[in-house]
DNA sequence: AATGAATGAGAATTCATTCAT
DNA sequence: AATGAATGAATTCTCATTCAT
């Protein structure tokens, strides 16, 4: 109800919700949340009105530190290759380094109780990456589709390629790599 | 002698559990399942012991109705383009037709209740399709990964296609001629 | 409904309605001690029209059974020591050969599903013993109290020996000697 | 800062829970008791994690209760009949003061929900009385046996004589005096 | 603002009993 | 008569949310 005051509260209970979400999906108790950070169980409240308001701005902060970290280094004078390599790379290392953030995004993706609205929002971060994208679909296969359509397949294959990565570590740097060649050819002329 | 156990009734619940598991996830509650079904809620506990025996059978019901859907009309004697596209068109067909069928394996799929050992027999329906992508790893860029990446890089495309197939339904036929493209391109050479 | 006719089936769930009940008490499940009695759920109630029912007919039963334990052999014809010594002896022997009998029956002299009416009943076949007892009490602490008094501290003075038997098998014999020397002390001039 | 957990509310679900079981034995259900003690039925849950854990606690309870009463006024500067006597008619008065106790004490008592850690728990708070019996044991019929042996004679025979006591009011002095007559010759010289 | 006790509507499951076969 | 599927009320326990402190 009235005005919460510390964001260190805010994130302790982000990031339990991420680890609480990751292990048990959208039916993660908020008691659990509350214990993971720290605080009491009404306190979560104070910080997110409802259980479906916590999942939904979860959502967009782990869609917003995907962003950030596909954002940082990103080579803007560089060839297109290289461009589109480093949105993979930098995908594949946040859901390797950040496992549980990849976990939670990926249930709460799935989930009806993160909105439309909430899915809206969070593409939004990804302009740059769209940017990208868009002079990639000049030619190849998806010429002519919406620039979100080639997202969109980019996180599904990369999902699919941290997934492999997350079951045999020792492979990872051969999937990332082959999932990248494929991704290039899938998209390009 | 007395009354046998109903493959009807069965049916019916894995019916209504897969309009359930697709509007809420695995935390469907067994009664609107069951009211579903038109049983009773303890009708549903003599056909499946438990919620988590349940989510599980359907899943590898799932599996194996959309394994079948891909099985029918399989053009054995075709050569490996024709063979990929049914592949691809029966799995698109089968989203399109079922979508609540594939919105509650997508559930399904990534919820930890759903076991490993389900998850494997799951795999083995799609022999068939393996031996193709077998066929298409010889060259391309997954040359030299497990057959199981591509397969899993499949369903991925095919997954993405069908939500966008679903949003606009009066571009689903271009979508599912540029996925398919894509995901040619993405496997061979 | 329509009448049974196999004196053994209902001896199988009556028997199995034992093991049952030493076990989890009256809320034996009806369906585990059909099973445990090689019957289907439903014929239980053609034997016995109710739970209740068929707990009240055990609690008889167990009674009949310990009754005829303890006129098995009964010494008419002896002092009254030597009688009471045989009822003593013959009640412990019968805890001890038929453990889940006695258990059983605690379960169910203390449950409130056992009838008053019942309880009445199964005293009735105690008549031989309480004609024993009636003698015992012309002198002795009780003198002057129903022989019922001492019938029942008799019970609950060989319940106590039982369970000490049962758990300390190896002094089983001391505990049963001392037992009655107790019991005979209290209520004998 | 929040509301304190209120010892009165734990209590009031005992005393609620005392009267339950005395009724229903351990199959009490929850939401009778947490309605008898004025709480929602959660709340029950907040005192007791479970139910068994309730009923461990009852059990416990119970017999702190009795051995207070048998402590209270406790003769230790009197001869050993004095003291026997006072522990016979404290736990008899105690059964007849709160006849709902000792129903629910028994019921306990014989079910296997109730721990035997508890159980030893449980005698722990009877010290006093078993070195009284102790002493009693040093002739006597019982002598050689331990005193726990003792201690159940005499529980036994005093729960029988409360039973007969609640059956028949009227009689209830005679009944109180005979027993302790009968117990006192059972277990001295 | 923070706490955590209190709430009561579900949740999955069990079970005595009925009834179609 | 025997079977066991069908039933739905009852059971224990969980959980998001509220509210007294």
């Amino acid at each position: 109800m009235a005005r919460p005051r510390s964001e260190d509260k805010r994130n302790a209970i982000l990031v339990s919700a991420t680890e609480v979400v990751a292990e048990h999906g959208v039916s993660a108790p908020t008691a659990k949340i509350a214990k993971g950070a720290g605080v009491a169980e009404g306190t979560l409240f104070t910080y997110f009105s409802s259980k479906d308001e916590l999942l939904n701005q979860l959502y967009l902060e782990l869609k917003a530190d995907l962003s950030d970290a596909m954002t940082t280094g990103y080579p803007f004078e560089e060839g297109l290759i290289e461009r589109t390599r480093h949105v993979w790379n930098s995908y594949i290392g946040w859901g390797s380094a950040h496992p549980l953030k990849h976990k939670a995004m990926t249930q709460l993706s799935v989930s009806e109780r993160v909105t439309e609205k909430s899915k809206k929002l969070g593409a939004e971060a990804f302009k740059e990456v769209n940017q990208t994208i868009r002079e990639m679909l000049a030619g190849g296969a998806l010429k002519g589709q919406p620039p979100a359509f080639a997202a969109a397949i980019l996180v599904a294959m990369a999902g699919t390629t941290m997934d492999f990565n997350a079951r045999e570590p020792g492979r990872a740097k051969q999937y990332t790599k082959a999932g990248f060649e494929a991704f290039w050819r899938a998209v390009t002329k």
